[in-house]
DNA sequence: GCGTTTTGTTTCAAATAATGAAACTCGGTT
DNA sequence: AACCGAGTTTCATTATTTGAAACAAAACGC
């Protein structure tokens, strides 16, 4: 689940433990996270006590549970500013969204995940910290095949064996075989599509970003639900879909983002 | 600049190596950051490598640069639904941004700085991590004062010798006597004024969210420009705001509940 | 109330991981 | 070909982490 065993000495036993608290996606008690931990008490103890002390971590005193702290929101301002396609792509995506009025989402990869990096909904308008940060599974969303469908081999592969396969709906690939034939087609055609895998009655298409060495660093994509349209009509927006995901490519070589992992 | 309050081990060196990166707002290389260290060469490298590899800190291996990584974002992510007087807060910021129009800002305090949590303009709506995760300082912005004004006297008298006093404007306060005595007003009039002190032309008006027991959770302003209104104007909206800092704080007592497991 | 269990905290010797002076590699420069 | 600076590795020393066990403090049962 909350994977890191990349044994990275202290420092990275402590990052695995902040992981542990964020995949509860609520506030939780010490012996919550003991019950699920690799580490024998008093040392999760001490994990716990230094990262709280260090604002990576919260201590509700009333009510004796963690949650995460309020430092990383600051950290991850600059993440966000500094090491994500969203700063350079915002005006693309915008223009967009408003072209299309439908939602718009920009995805990067993170270590496996699929980390969706902004968000933008015609109506909504930009909806960042609620939505940028989620994660999304890779080989059941558009830009997460899509991503996968464009990684360097070795990454790839990797890749592919951290993939869980839950069946999240009966469209949903369930190995890596089908998965993998998929990728294919969509590395071919540089364009994927998310016909309900994730969730029934949403669908969507999706674009790679590349930048001037075919090395994927992001993708775009529209999302839409089955009510209002279905894959023909979304794939109507495709050449502006891709146009606006190279457009985003080139800035970004521009600008210096960081390749993949 | 980024402190680091009693040595908190391994754990908490590698923590201060990150907010050092986060505060050049750039990538950085490997010798900027010796340049400014405490840690001699081998000590630092082994930190920024074992970051990289944990994926909080991101190396563009062409521009050789290190910036802040992905897993912040999904971290922050955690922070901000679960940590932050944001989700709570939000519904009620809507209201009071449509009806009066300004910007709205919400701040909590993260170890000493002001931290913006979230932002509404009525023209641009949320912008979040944009804006979230923005520090500032306390002595010379609405928020920051009034969050100063309420903190228990310890944690003030240790908050207050953290202020750097920098002359942002001629308004802004130049040492910890003239901003005391401004602390003293505040607390009494529950209000706090920030007459461009910290940019010109900037003005705001600032209330605490307190909770039951009267301690600060958190500060919320209403920011405009001297072009449209003077501090006159902006105090019309006081009874508004006043109320809207209200609700959050009740709401934010009830909240912090598991939801049903 | 009074034992009992559960949960959280501290101790301390042993095991381990972090440390940093020095040495080395690799580009680029003179 | 010697030099320089940035980045990387080595390895003996040192300091930190580790976890079994013991302890404290609530929460529970009766």
């Amino acid at each position: 689940m909350y994977d890191a065993p990349h044994s990275d000495g202290t420092v990275g036993k402590a990052m695995q433990v902040l992981d542990q608290v964020a995949s509860f996606e609520r506030p939780v008690r010490f012996s919550e996270l003991l019950a699920n931990s690799p580490f024998p008490k008093p040392t999760l103890y001490r994990f716990v006590q230094t990262l709280t002390n260090q604002g990576m971590l919260a201590f509700d005193a009333e009510r004796q549970t963690y949650s995460m702290g309020l430092r990383l929101v600051r950290l991850a301002h600059a993440a966000w500013r500094h090491s994500s396609l969203a700063s350079v792509a915002r005006p693309f995506i915008e223009a967009l969204a408003e072209e299309i009025g439908e939602a718009i989402h920009l995805a990067q990869i993170d270590n496996g995940h699929v980390l969706f990096v902004d968000k933008y909904k015609a109506t909504d308008k930009f909806d960042t910290l609620a939505q940028a940060g989620k994660i999304a599974p890779g080989y059941c969303t558009g830009v997460g095949k899509v991503i996968l469908a464009f990684m360097p081999e070795r990454a790839q592969k990797r890749a592919l064996e951290e993939q869980s396969f839950v069946a999240y709906t009966p469209n949903t690939h369930r190995n890596q075989k089908t998965l993998a034939a998929e990728l294919l087609t969509i590395r071919d055609a540089r364009v994927a599509y998310d016909r309900e895998e994730h969730q029934l009655g949403i669908i969507s298409i999706a674009c790679p970003i590349l930048n001037g060495q075919e090395q994927v660093v992001g993708a775009l994509s529209i999302a839409t639900s089955t009510n209002r349209y279905g894959i023909d009509e979304l794939n109507k927006h495709w050449p502006a879909l891709r146009d606006t995901a190279n457009s985003i490519g080139a800035q970004a070589e521009l600008w210096q983002v960081p390749i993949w992992s």
